[in-house]
DNA sequence: CGGTAATTTCGGTATAGACCGAAAAGAGAG
DNA sequence: CTCTCTTTTCGGTCTATACCGAAATTACCG
């Protein structure tokens, strides 16, 4: 397969970006050439295009897939593996924020509440420290489990919609403060 | 400074945390420490206390300081400086997630933006695909936007109500679709 | 202006983890 | 069953970067 300079661009750029977001170069990068890519490839043409070791591609295939942004697909008179990844930005980057809350948050948080428990009475000042810092966690969690049931086409007209808000009424919004919950349930009646 | 089980169970993690978020273990680890000490602390006592190179905690005092979740304290009588982090974690957080937006998705979408550009109506197919990704993130930027004026306190309790709501309630928000954006000026009339 | 306490700079080392390549394992086809 | 194509496993390097310690710099005191 051929790269032209923009995808190459892209799928370098990308590449790096991975690295802070906890997938390795490798990986995104081939993340980045099967989103530009029009049809499903083989690990070996990934393997040329990229200049990434054969091996190198099977595992970081495996991985993805177990991230869930990957699939394999087959295709008829061939044997070998063609893979597609997700094309929906979107959906992408909810299957990021998941695996990362599962691998990263949610042990925190538990963490957190043995640690309260053991501070006890005895270490009052770190059990609060530990505390609000629980409790932050717990109403973030909380927000983001309210997402979790709602597609993502919906979810992405919801953003769109609150993106698009005056600032004025996004703070006015906000000045609602603990009557918020009662004004959207209202809303929706 | 001596730390308890508790303390150091802590400060251990949450170091281990912070290599995923792009922080550095010792990095992390110093905040830990600031945030359950009840007053500021030099860095020769950081440096004890974590058994980190002294050199090591000046450079990564400073860099904590430019992220500006870590601020220098006097203390009459005292030449050395003395060190105190954000005790609010949602403060913390948003700290946290803006840097990340400057360094890591502002440059993103920059370069997204030039590639729609570059790859034109020669390459369709990839243009399309980058038009995509940007369009996803300008409304992930759209949404951050129009917290960034509201005050951490606010948008707390805004979270707070949210992550109440019953499932049902917000599923029924998100449907409200491209009436949602009118229904919540409505709602602050 | 010394002198000392405190901080920062900087070159070198240690370490984690990504990546490679050879070899093993697996999967059809004849 | 064996041969070939494909994928996976695994031990060894290679690399980025965190971290260290000595030396330089800065800040402040008497």
């Amino acid at each position: 397969m051929e790269l032209t300079p923009v995808m190459e661009k892209f799928i370098v750029r990308w590449g790096e970006m991975g690295g802070t977001w906890g997938i390795n170069r490798a990986s995104a990068q081939i993340v980045a050439l099967l989103y530009l890519s029009e049809k499903p490839i083989t690990a070996e043409e990934i393997s040329e295009t990229l200049s990434i070791a054969r091996s190198t591609v099977s595992t970081d295939l495996r991985e993805l897939q177990n991230w869930g942004v990957v699939k394999v697909v087959h295709v008829l008179g061939d044997r070998r593996d063609h893979f597609e990844t997700l094309v929906d930005p979107a959906e992408f980057f909810r299957v990021i924020v998941r695996e990362r809350k599962r691998r990263e948050i949610d042990p925190l948080v538990q963490a957190l509440r043995e640690g309260v428990v053991e501070a006890g009475g005895r270490e009052a000042f770190v059990r609060d420290r530990m505390r609000d810092m629980l409790e932050f966690f717990e109403i973030l969690t909380g927000v983001y489990d309210r997402t979790e049931d709602i597609p993502t086409s919906l979810l992405l007209k919801m953003a769109k919609q609150m993106g698009q808000l005056p600032l004025k009424t996004a703070l006015k919004i906000a000045q609602l403060g603990d009557g918020l919950g009662e004004s959207l349930k209202r809303l929706v009646k």
